[in-house]
DNA sequence: AAATGTGAACTTTTTCACAGCA
DNA sequence: TGCTGTGAAAAAGTTCACATTT
């Protein structure tokens, strides 16, 4: 690296969309439980429809990772999980820190998909001295005041906030600061960031108003619907997860 | 589909862009902090910098909605947080079961947010006979047995699944048979469903895996910025949050 | 025969830029 | 004058459909 050389990397031209890049964890949750049924290959059909989604959309996003699959015959597992695992960057090891151990920061502690894959929680951090030393899913807490020096000797990259929404930006703040340039934010607040800096949210009661607004727009519809012969029937098997879910549009005049 | 009816409704044209509802919590979460604090009006620049979105995105979502603001003025705080809540179904109360009484579900029944804004906590469920009884966040815990019972009598249309990933799908199909048409799952599994009812997922490993994505990448880059005369700025304060964050394209020529 | 990889069509979302109104 | 509301353009994402390869 670090050569004078003006092209990117004579790799494949990267780029690779933020919907894709958004759907590599699915694909590889997947496909690590069929490398565990040890599986060998795989269709684009049947990862789809592990990982919920359509095939072609799924065969679209690999090709923006290199042609990996054979004509006729599908995806070698064990092969596709490396070079996503790869291209994520998870054959490295993430340090992370944790900061705000109440109930959230816990949970968040104790979650098992963390350690197993590529993430490694380096540290617990709380601002209430009383939590000091004391152990959380086997790691003892220590206080913000240690916060820099954690980071900084540890080469931790990547924090996740779990404070209460007021204490956030400080705290992202000194993240940063330290050294820090991924925050994951599960305070309900903006954080405002320097560039370079991603944040990504993770918001419950976001994700609660969504569902009430198609809820909502459902119950509008079965009222309708019972002006009409018969409601169409509703029960096929669907699989489908992400941002809609539904969004079917009928509506009374 | 069912009647011969051609045209779209008189109403104005329903169908507000999900890209758009999924937005609308984080206006309303703004404007809720400027009303708390008396402010009367606000022009879509300063409500767009307060919820971390571009202006022009926001006027455009607020169109979807109707005309609500003034020109040369700006919107109506109150008279938008209505609205708003209106959309979004949450004038009404929505009673909620949380499922898997763990460290991530204590945390949940614990989250304040999640009262405060038309949600409420109607039972909290565990599949663990030890923790029936107990009161978490002051509610007691009810064994899953209890699960299509409660459902049924507090008109339950909403439910969380906190559970183990290997209980997830299975605790799913319970709360759908027994009336449940919205469901958050922050098991990492992908739920499978009848059509009509929205799942939306709560994966803190996906996210953490999109944060190692570009985490990577801006290591890739550093390294090759080592190559050039002189690294742009980085550290203009932006406000960005959501799916991507930067995004930078640096890209040596 | 089976299934990938991908141009091309289509849909959704974002951004621009400015007419029109208070 | 200041700021909304919105057509129109651009960008991003999804789906189609099929030539290509094993």
């Amino acid at each position: 690296m670090a050569t004078g050389r003006t092209h990117r990397p004579a790799t494949r031209s990267r780029g690779i969309p933020e919907a894709t890049v958004a759907r590599l964890p699915l694909y590889l949750r997947a496909l690590t439980a069929l490398s565990e049924r040890s599986v060998p290959t795989v269709s684009s059909e049947e990862l789809a429809a592990a990982a919920g989604v359509n095939s072609a959309k799924l065969r679209k996003d690999f090709s923006y990772l290199g042609s990996y699959g054979t004509r006729g015959v599908g995806y070698d597992v064990e092969y596709l999980v490396y070079q996503i695992s790869r291209e994520l960057g998870l054959t490295q090891d993430w340090p992370v820190v944790i900061v705000g151990i109440g109930n959230l920061g816990a949970a968040l502690a104790n979650y098992g998909g963390f350690a197993s894959r590529g993430f490694r929680v380096a540290a617990l951090i709380d601002a209430d001295p009383g939590m000091a030393g004391k152990p959380v899913a086997g790691i003892p807490v220590q206080h913000t005041d240690e916060l820099e020096k954690i980071i900084q000797d540890d080469g931790v990259s990547i924090g996740v906030i779990a404070t209460p929404a007021g204490a956030a930006q400080q705290v992202c703040d000194r993240l940063v600061a330290a050294g820090v340039t991924s925050i994951l934010n599960f305070a309900p607040t903006v954080l405002s960031v320097p560039d370079g800096v991603d944040v990504r949210k993770v918001d419950l009661s976001i994700e609660l108003q969504i569902l009430a607004f198609h809820e909502q727009r459902k119950a509008g519809e079965e009222a309708a619907a019972d002006a009409v012969p018969h409601v169409a029937a509703r029960k096929q098997p669907s699989t489908d997860q992400g941002p809609d879910g539904d969004v079917p549009a009928v509506m009374p005049a």
